[in-house]
DNA sequence: AATCATTTTCACTTAAAGTGAAAAATTAAT
DNA sequence: ATTAATTTTTCACTTTAAGTGAAAATGATT
């Protein structure tokens, strides 16, 4: 049985199905935006992480938002980003972030 | 008397104050985000204003917004733009906005 | 009429977001 | 084990949002 969390996609599956480039990824990871699972050095990523991708992608190129704003809406855990986007999808990565971002930013 | 809401303040005054330049304001105003009294062609602020002008730079400086994000924020009469910002200057802007916006953009 | 401030336009700068290409490192296949 | 294929990493480049400098055009003031 696979779940939304199960990390089992690689990088170029995701970005294909996206429709980014694989380099925007490790961009995004760089932010915290997403933690893919490391099997050695090879990214593996779940159906909530490609969600949760997507969502950001709509935020952005839909509505304009940039990285910044979206990483102060999941700090403050706000109303904006966690109505749109589902309960299931957001769970996987606010306390994750939260904790992430404010060490280093 | 003047209020917070009296249109007295000429732009260069407010640039001064809020330590930009005086086309960064007329940038703000295209974007609807600001809307100075006209009396002739020449603007005047009030400290309402220069209140929420203040509140933008804070939004864009130190969390990292952009300027399409403070707006969606605002479109959405969110808890984070509005918590943070006092009730009386947000609301001199909200509704303002939120008509001009859903036209233009 | 001359001066001064304000507005407008044009072109430029800077930083965020993202990409292309290729080298380096891993992983998979024979 | 050697080759082939993938993935990661690095460098430098592109594009767009945000903002500025300079100067011309407009308008107000003395």
């Amino acid at each position: 049985m696979f779940s939304e969390e199960d990390k089992s996609y690689p990088i170029e599956l995701v970005a294909d199905f996206l429709g980014v480039n694989s380099r925007t990824l490790y961009y995004y990871e760089k932010f915290a935006l997403v933690c893919p699972l490391r099997r050695g050095r090879k990214r593996y990523y779940s159906k909530a992480d490609i969600k949760w991708l997507k969502f950001i992608r709509e935020m952005m190129y839909e509505q304009g938002m940039n990285l910044r704003s979206i990483i102060v809406l999941i700090r403050r855990r706000d109303q904006v980003i966690m109505n749109i986007c589902p309960d299931d999808v957001v769970d996987c990565f606010k306390n994750y972030l939260v904790k992430k971002v404010d060490q280093d930013w």
